[in-house]
DNA sequence: TCGTTATTCTAATACCATTAGATTAATCTA
DNA sequence: TAGATTAATCTAATGGTATTAGAATAACGA
């Protein structure tokens, strides 16, 4: 009789279960992250999800390309080498915006449309700042993988160094290597320890960056 | 009685049960790769390995291990840049010496011994061609990401042009993507498609390398 | 109001990692 | 060599996972 009520809660569609299980991500973590718990936090049974989805592995795409989705995009108007400064910032920002992004991005296989579209556009860039065709691909795998492998290092780093105050750190570090193995193997590795452990992110991943930059500018001669 | 006769099988221990493990990860994949497996084989109720292995995040990490054991390592005497062109290969090698090596890599947080002595022949290398303190580590974490990088995407699409027959490949990608979508979104990605698919990997992994290697010479000097 | 369709649920299957405690095998001691 | 001790493996259980078939219910159109 009443005109609109429902008798069940907000229903569920796709991209209501994609903001959620995006939430329950920042929450535990992609290790901990399953269907029971994303559809618990629905209040909802678990078989409900896979009428709107086809199975984890596409929900996982999904969630990628929900968070590349909202990437910015440099310029075009700019020299080349700062736009790939500017385009690395934004990659690096997006990977950081949700936790483990960096493993979801690795995991998940077929890229959806929004993922699809950041290739499209880098594509584009690399190509009209001279690459060859053939170059073009290669150029773009180099730096996307970049970004992917030095955030994962990054994230990887920052969780150990909140485990590690002085005392666990010591503990761990002394009883797994040096203490029941000869120290005198891994000279260098003790004496740089400490740029390993404290580094400054953003000037270690502009440093990289220029690196690329740089090879980048010999081969487009 | 009999001297030294055992009723049981030959005894287990953790280095049968990580030649045990890797042989399976190069007939099942690490997907699939199980506790309950890994014992099957060992013909070895599955609680018995818990005996010589913490848990299965240690046994992986002994694979990995045990994998970077046999890694090559380039003559210190030749020009830093042929040394760097040979330990990338080398690293390549390693990661395509067996199933899955990769994600392996990228799973396993703690480093045993071998895979810090890399480290460590890494960190000297560098440090001998010139590099200061603070770079090294950023120097071969930008090199280590590169191959890791390289190889994951390598063997990802090389498994997708194996089960891509002509037929399979057009079905998926025009359903996935161009059907569906307005295809004028996308004009560099289809244009470049072809190079993208079939790629010459060996020739791609060095013209990589030589753009690192071409932008580490500028910070050289 | 009835029937159809769209959703959600119940219930089951077949895995998974891990652990406590019982049981058996191997080794050491007297 | 007999008995006791330690080492290694087993049984059995817990609580988790993804996924599916088919029953039940809600929403909607006529």
């Amino acid at each position: 009789m009443a005109r609109k009520t429902r008798k069940t809660n907000t229903p569920l569609d796709q991209s209501r279960i994609i903001q959620t299980a995006l939430q329950l991500l920042d929450e535990i973590g992609l290790k901990e992250l399953s269907m029971n718990k994303i559809a618990n936090k629905l209040q909802v049974k678990t078989a409900s999800l896979y009428y709107h989805v086809q199975d984890k592995d596409q929900l996982m795409g999904l969630l990628t390309d929900r968070i590349s989705s909202s990437m910015e995009w440099p310029e075009s108007s700019l020299p080349w080498r700062e736009q790939l400064g500017l385009w690395g910032e934004a990659f690096r920002k997006i990977l950081l915006s949700h936790r483990d992004t960096v493993d979801l991005f690795n995991s998940s296989i077929a890229s959806g449309y929004d993922r699809l579209k950041q290739v499209e556009k880098l594509y584009a860039l690399l190509s009209s700042i001279g690459f060859s065709d053939q170059q073009v691909p290669w150029v773009a795998s180099i730096l996307k993988n970049y970004v992917l492998g030095f955030v994962g290092e990054e994230v990887r780093l920052q969780l150990n160094a909140e485990q590690a105050i002085s005392n666990a750190e010591l503990s761990e570090r002394y009883n797994q290597y040096y203490s029941q193995l000869p120290s005198e193997e891994f000279p260098t590795v003790i004496r740089l320890a400490s740029y390993t452990t404290n580094s400054d992110w953003v000037k270690e991943f502009k440093f990289g960056l220029d690196v690329l930059t740089e090879g980048l500018a010999v081969k487009l001669r």
